[in-house]
DNA sequence: TATCCGTGATGCCCCGTGAGTATCAGTTCC
DNA sequence: GGAACTGATACTCACGGGGCATCACGGATA
C-alpha cells in the first residue's frame, strides 16, 4: 500500500536494459552493472512485464533484441544522457559558471553606469545570461518583491522593505533645454526662470516620490511648472526635448553624448536630487549567479565591495 | 552494500519535487502524490543532498522555487514526459499501429507484386513505416539470417534453413530482345536459336544456383551462351538490352510496360524458371509490424493465407 | 553417447529504505 | 493567547531489490 502513485518503471530498469541490449549477454552485463546475474535477470522480466512486451528473445546462443527493445533504447537513451548531465549542470549553475540573471534598469541607468556594468560581467562571466528590461522603479520593487526580478537599477522613492539596495549616482538635477531655447545661452539657471518653460516628465505613478519631490522644488522656488508630457520610456523625454517641445531634467552623468539640438544646464539653487541605486531581495540570499552580478556591479561603481 | 551502481536520483524524486514545484506547497503536493507529506519532505532533502543544491526556500509564508529548482525542473520536464510517452508507444508498437519493417527485394519483384503490395500496405497501416533496399537474393538470405533485415523478396537457390519462405511467383522465363534483334519477330524461340546472341545476366555471385540453372538450361539445349555483361540492378540489364547490347531473361508478369525498343518472347522448350518468393526468419516470430506486412503481401498475391 | 561448460531462470533469505503515524517547532491570524 | 497553519523529526513497519545457491537446458567435446 505504499507508492500508491505508481511510475511506470524505475530507472534501474533502464540502465539494466540499456547495458543488457550492450552487451547481448546477462552475465556479463551484470558485472558491468556490479550486480549479480540473477537481479538483472528478474529486473529485466519485471520490466517486460511492465511493459507488457517482449524486450529480448533469450536463447542458448545468445540474447537478441526485439524491435520493442529497439525502439526502447531509442526512446530512453536520450532521456538518460539528459537526467545523467542534470547534476553536473546544477553543479555548473551552483558555482556560478552559469545562470540567468533577470535584471531591470532605467533609462538613467542605462545612460550612466550600465553600458560599463555590462561589459564587466560579460567578460568576467561568459556562461551567465542577462535578461534585461527597461522598467520603471514602482514597478521594479514590485518584481523584486515577487521575485519575478534578480535586481534592478532604479531610483528609490520610499524605503523599500524586503530590498538590500547600494546606491550607485546621486546628484542633483539640471535641465536639459532645447538649443534653440531662449534660456539655453544663460548659465547659471535657476528654477523660477523655467516657470513659463513646458516639462517633460515620466508618469508620476512609475516614481510618485521622485514626481512629488520635483514638484516640491518648483514650490519653493515660487513656481508652478507646466507639464507637458509624461513619457516612457527616458529616450522618448529627450527624444521630446530634442523635438523643442520641452524641457526636462538630466542629471550631469546622463548629460553626455547629447544631440546638438539640445543643451544641457545646471540648475543654481534648490534642486532636485536624482538616486541611482541597485536593489534586490534580502531573502532568500542571492543565488550564485545574481551574488556575480552584484560584485561586479558594485565594483564598476565603487572600490567599496557590496555587502553579502 | 547493494546498489554500487549508483543512479544519481530515482525517477521518484523528480516527479516529488515536480509537484512541490507546481503546487508549492508541500501538504497539497503530498496529497496529489497520494503520499503522506514526510515522506515528501524527506523526499526533497534527499534530492537536494544528491545534487548538492537548496531547490526550494522554505518560509513561513510558503514555498519558492530557487535557480537550481527552475533550471531543474526545466530540464525535468521534458525528460519525465519522454518516458511517460514510451509505455503507449510501445504498446502502439506491440499492437502493430506503428512500426518499421527493414524489407529488401529485387529486381524481378519490384517489376510485378511489390508495388501493389505497398500500395495495399500503406493504406492498410499507415503508421507502419517500410525501409525498402533493393537487394540480391544472396545478400537478403545472410541479412536475413543475421537479422538486419526483416523479410525479403528473392529467388531462392538452395534452401535457406532458419527461414520461412512463400512463393509469390513461379514461371519460365522467356527472353527480352532488341527490337531490331534477326530473331525479334520469330515468334516460338528456342535456347539454342539464341547461341550466337550476347546475354546480359546478373553476376553469379548474387545467386550463384539460378545462374547455374540458366547456364544448365543452354547445356541442355547444346548451347554455351556468350555472357557478355554481369550488371546489377536488374533495371540496367534491361538498359542495356534497350541499347541493343545483348538479351536477357525476363519473365511474363515482368515483360509488362518495356519500352518500345525491346521485344518480349517466350521460350520453346526448356527454359530457365524463375521463382520469387517472400522470405523472413523463422525464429524469434515476426513482430507486429512483420506480421501485418505479411500478411498483406501474402494476401496480395494469393487467397490462400501466410502460415504462422 | 556421456560429460562438461555456459547460458539465463528460480528459490530462498536478508536488510536497506521508502513510507506511514504521531509529534514537534515555528508563524500567522483571529 | 490559543487555534490553525506551515514543514521537519522520530519511530516503526514491511516491501522488494539484491545476494547466494541452484536449476534447467543446449552445445561442444571427448
Amino acid at each position: 500500500m505504499p507508492r500508491e502513485y505508481q511510475f511506470p518503471f524505475e530507472l534501474r530498469h533502464l540502465v539494466y536494459f540499456r547495458e543488457v541490449a550492450r552487451q547481448l549477454h546477462f552475465r556479463r552485463a551484470a558485472e558491468t552493472l556490479a550486480i549479480a546475474q540473477p537481479a538483472l535477470s528478474r529486473a529485466i522480466m519485471q520490466l517486460e512485464a511492465i511493459l507488457k512486451t517482449s524486450l529480448l528473445t533469450r536463447s542458448r546462443r545468445g540474447v537478441e533484441v526485439t524491435a520493442a527493445g529497439r525502439l526502447l533504447i531509442e526512446r530512453t537513451e536520450p532521456l538518460l544522457r539528459g537526467l545523467a548531465a542534470i547534476p553536473s549542470d546544477l553543479q555548473a549553475l551552483a558555482s556560478g559558471q552559469v545562470g540567468r540573471v533577470r535584471v531591470a534598469f532605467t533609462g538613467l541607468a542605462m545612460a550612466t553606469v550600465l553600458p560599463r556594468i555590462l561589459h564587466d560581467f560579460h567578460r568576467r562571466h561568459p556562461g551567465i545570461r542577462l535578461e534585461l528590461t527597461e522598467s520603471p522603479t514602482s514597478a521594479q520593487t514590485a518584481a523584486l518583491q515577487s521575485g519575478e526580478l534578480a535586481c534592478g537599477f532604479f531610483h528609490p522613492d520610499t524605503p523599500t522593505p524586503a530590498l538590500r539596495t547600494h546606491e550607485l549616482l546621486r546628484e542633483r538635477n539640471g535641465v536639459l533645454l532645447p538649443a534653440k531655447h531662449p534660456l539655453a545661452p544663460r548659465m547659471p539657471l535657476r528654477l523660477r526662470d523655467l516657470a513659463a518653460t513646458p516639462f517633460v516628465l515620466f508618469p508620476r505613478t512609475h516614481n510618485p516620490g521622485f514626481y512629488d519631490r520635483i514638484l516640491a522644488a518648483f514650490s519653493s522656488a515660487g513656481v508652478t511648472p507646466r507639464i507637458a508630457e509624461e513619457i516612457w520610456p527616458r529616450a522618448n523625454g529627450i527624444g521630446l526635448v530634442r523635438a523643442g517641445l520641452g524641457a526636462t531634467f538630466m542629471t550631469p552623468s546622463e548629460a553626455k553624448n547629447l544631440p546638438p539640438e539640445v543643451t544641457f544646464r545646471p540648475i543654481n539653487g534648490p534642486a532636485p536630487e536624482s538616486r541611482l541605486v541597485l536593489g534586490w531581495r534580502a531573502l532568500p540570499p542571492p543565488d550564485p549567479a545574481l551574488a556575480a552580478f552584484l560584485a561586479i556591479a558594485g565594483a564598476a561603481t565603487k572600490p567599496a565591495r557590496l555587502p553579502r
